[in-house]
RNA sequence: GCCGCGUUCGUCUAAGGGCUAGGACACCACCCUUUCACGGUGGUGAUACGGGUUCGAAUCCCGUACGCGGUACCA
């Protein structure tokens, strides 16, 4: 009987929740239902000066509303509470003096001005950015240079420090990635990275390998950016004693801007015109101003849509099928097929994403979201069964629930202009008296049905002997005020009769003028 | 610079030694539609380059190029 499943989804709550951050969500959350794992919500606060206030918050919504919660979080609790790093920084500084005690961390002195210097000492042409790793270690302010009494002397006045890792000479550390195999790193170039800032608070380096052992992570996923440092992260499972529970690792592609090559950016969205945070964001500036970062949800995307436009991005099961829900995916999914090149994000296919969930959803299901859309327009709808019908019927030419304004909006406010331009050119005597007669039918008919009402208005036209392509144009016009919408007579069905009427009447008064 | 990871139509990708390299988005044309969309049919369009291994390579190996990531008391 292997371990339980869990896997854990660890932010740093900084800012708006970027695509290939909710992608790790999904891919974390598939894995884990698939599995009948846990999925755990850590947060990664250990960077006070990077706190934003918000962020949190901001990411238990984007979590809800892409339907993808944690078991276990800050918010939820859960058996490894707490979740929040900066509520266990307690709990790290034991392992990294453990790690001293064995030789394999120590204690560093230096001052970020002479860390300053350091770099500046080495740098050269060939190596632009020398690392603290062992070429240096011993001409630094640190216990493998010191003696053991002015370690302790130092450490006794409590003079700041740092611990480090003591990357050792000539190793070559290799590891498993579910999706890259094997990969394997030469230790001596990887520097002693800081393990427990002079704070007190842990690294990433040092938590993420602390809690994942406490909390009993069998599966980790993350972003290809955390590969260079992976070997740390190994060489730690190891000399804290914890090898064999070792989750197995997985590093996952980045997600491209789509001009050029490089992660995609929040510039980049705010550059080509779309969103690359889940949910609107508000960054405060120094000045005071606020800026206002649009969301995949604001600008009308369905969450079913989002999550799987995300999943396609990186992964497929082997077939066409391009089209799933989150149940197809969590039954699909697997790391394996997951790809190892980077993606560029394409806005184009992510509408076009979006545009089939819409098609695909029923009007009950999507009513909500307009009806809310609506009323931010300042539409106000009353009758809920009527925008189910309109929405019905207007589904399949909006790629963003947004679209459902302009669609649709003429279904509840008369329009107060009109494209007369596209009728006053070929209008004449006989269209006008056509359209008098018209109304005089309209207001004959007791059964309202769009199918009747086509069959009798083309019936007029040709006793008129009007072409009927002649005057549907203008009946449209009349109606919306544009050309677009639904099939014309289907709108007059909807509009009922007294309304039908009197937009034929107001236009026909325009006409006359 | 060094280290690591990548590289199939413009984009997302399929094909894990063997048909004319398949699908989707976008684009173009046509059909349907007396608006727009939906739908349908067709089209343009790719294995980065060079060497091997093999009867046979997008696929395996080596090299080159290019790209990305990392090289912080950020995550």
């Amino acid at each position: 009987m292997s371990k339980k499943v869990r896997v854990r989804f660890a932010p740093s709550p900084t800012g708006g929740l970027h695509l290939g951050g909710v992608r790790t969500v999904l891919y974390n959350y598939l894995f884990a239902r698939q599995q009948g794992g846990d999925f755990v919500l850590r947060i990664e606060d250990t960077d006070q000066s990077r706190y934003v206030p918000g962020a949190e918050e901001y990411i238990y919504e984007c979590l809800q509303w892409c339907r993808l919660q944690p078991d276990e979080s800050p918010q939820a609790g859960g058996p490894y509470a707490p979740y929040r790093q900066s509520e266990r920084k307690a709990l790290y500084r034991q392992y990294a003096e453990f790690l001293v005690q064995e030789g394999k961390a120590y204690y560093a002195f230096d001052r970020p001005e002479e860390l300053e210097s350091m770099r500046e000492r080495f740098k050269t042409a060939e190596n632009p950015s020398p690392q603290y790793d062992h070429k240096v270690r011993q001409q630094m302010r640190n216990s493998c240079a010191l003696t053991f009494e002015e370690t302790e002397r130092l450490l006794a006045d409590n003079v700041p420090h740092v611990i480090r890792i003591r990357m050792p000479e000539n190793e070559t550390v290799t590891f498993t990635d579910m999706i890259r195999g094997e990969v394997s790193f030469n230790t001596s170039l990887v520097d002693d990275k800081v393990l427990l800032k002079a704070d007190g608070m842990p690294t990433y380096h040092l938590a993420v390998v602390v809690d994942d052992y406490l909390m009993k992570i069998t599966h980790a996923f993350r972003g290809e950016e955390w590969l260079p440092s992976s070997p740390v992260h190994i060489l730690l499972w190891k000399y804290l004693g914890w090898e064999k529970e070792m989750p197995q690792w997985a590093h996952l592609p980045l997600i491209l801007k789509p001009d050029g090559n490089g992660k995609l950016s929040k510039r980049d969205g705010d550059r080509l015109g779309f969103p690359v945070f889940a949910m609107n964001w508000t960054t405060k500036k120094e000045d005071g101003s606020e800026e206002l970062t649009k969301g995949f949800r604001e600008m009308g995307f369905l969450p079913e849509a989002f999550i799987n436009m995300l999943a396609m991005l990186g992964w497929n099961d082997g077939t066409d099928q391009e089209l799933f829900t989150l149940d197809e995916l969590i039954e699909k999914f697997s790391i394996d097929r997951v790809h190892k090149g980077g993606a560029k994000f394409d806005f184009e296919k992510a509408k076009w994403f979006n545009h089939e969930w819409i098609k695909r959803s029923d009007a009950a299901y999507l009513r909500p979201d307009v009806k809310r859309i609506f009323q931010e327009q300042g539409i106000q709808v009353n009758d809920d069964a009527l925008l189910e019908r309109v929405i019905a019927l207007v589904k399949e030419r909006c790629t963003l629930l947004t679209d459902f304004v302009e669609q649709s909006k003429f279904f509840f406010q008369t329009p107060q202009q009109w494209d007369l331009a596209a009728i006053q050119p070929k209008w004449n005597e006989a269209k006008q008296a056509f359209f008098t007669e018209v109304i005089s039918y309209l207001q004959q008919q007791n059964n309202w049905v769009a199918a009747d009402l086509e069959q009798g208005f083309k019936e007029l036209a040709a006793a008129k002997q009007i072409k009927p392509g002649d005057v549907l144009l203008p009946l449209r016009i009349m109606l919306v005020g544009g050309k677009f919408g639904p099939g014309v007579f289907d709108i007059a069905g909807i509009l009922g009769k007294e309304e039908t009427v009197n937009r034929i009447k107001k236009v026909l008064e325009q006409l006359q003028k």
